[in-house]
DNA sequence: GTATGTGCAAACTTTTTGCACTTCG
DNA sequence: CGAAGTGCAAAAAGTTTGCACATAC
């Protein structure tokens, strides 16, 4: 993977560009079936051992504070990771199998936006929205990219 | 808390009607803001001291796996629990305090499922959907009840 | 009576922490 | 050079497990 769109995501937002920061960003990028830590850490042994677990999860709190991954999580599982912080978009979870995928559908996020737009929240102000679709997959391995069927 | 309908909510899953489940179920009834196990424990020590942590753990898997109980999660957090499992609704997630709420809205539910009624995920098949609802709380203490403003 | 559930304590997993050392800028 | 980041190893936090004992039905 080609570095220099992740050194400049860290350089911007004023973090060092380490070769650890740069390593466990290129996994959650390359890994995009939301790897959990430890399939970051193995990810990157092979190239780079000497990295220390306790720097992985250091590395990943510095990248959610800053925006540039983001947590998701299955109701019955360890912390996994998201590096599409770009393009809004919700998640996919089975319930046979642990696989999270995508879902991105822009005619959604109109339909929420303009509900919220009529229908505050009192007391509360909104930030993101972000749905939850649980079932199961039907056929075989989940695909786990993003479909916008419009 | 009248614990009539609890027995039969346990009897009705064909589950023993244990002192133990009574008192988990009664306590996150009771304790309504989405507990942590701990809090639980904490609620039922009082008058129950000889409750054993583990049992607790074991009790809230039954109530999970028998759809008497449903875990919730923030992205930073331990496992939380909530027993409103018959009304459908949302979740609200305060960045700052970490209260969660619940957001109920009927024509919101009917949006989302006319939605998805004709835009079905190829390959996946829906059994429910959850909105995640991020931001803050403006103004003091959340309420955290259902608010269905319609 | 018997299947099911509980208590207990030990173990496991994931994540966090503190501090000396290293590196980026 | 100095602030920021890393390695390491120990420990915290939350949860699970196994097995003898107890209880609901």
């Amino acid at each position: 993977m080609e570095t220099t769109y992740l050194r400049e995501q860290l350089a911007a937002k004023g973090l060092k560009v380490t070769h650890q920061r740069l390593c466990v960003l290129e996994a959650i990028h390359t890994l995009h079936n939301h790897p959990t830590a430890d399939q970051i850490l193995e990810h990157i042994r092979p190239t780079f051992p000497t990295i220390a677990t306790g720097t992985v999860y250091k590395v990943l709190d510095t990248l959610v504070e800053n925006g540039l991954v983001m947590r998701v999580q299955n109701d019955k599982d360890v912390m996994r990771y998201d590096a599409d912080v770009e393009h809004q978009h919700h998640h996919v979870y089975c319930k046979d199998c642990d696989a999270i995928g995508d879902y991105k559908n822009e005619e959604l996020d109109h339909l929420l936006s303009d509900f919220f737009a009529t229908h505050q929240i009192p007391g509360f102000s909104i930030d993101s929205i972000r749905l939850h679709i649980h079932g199961r997959y039907t056929e075989g391995i989940p695909s786990n990219h993003i479909q916008d069927p419009s």
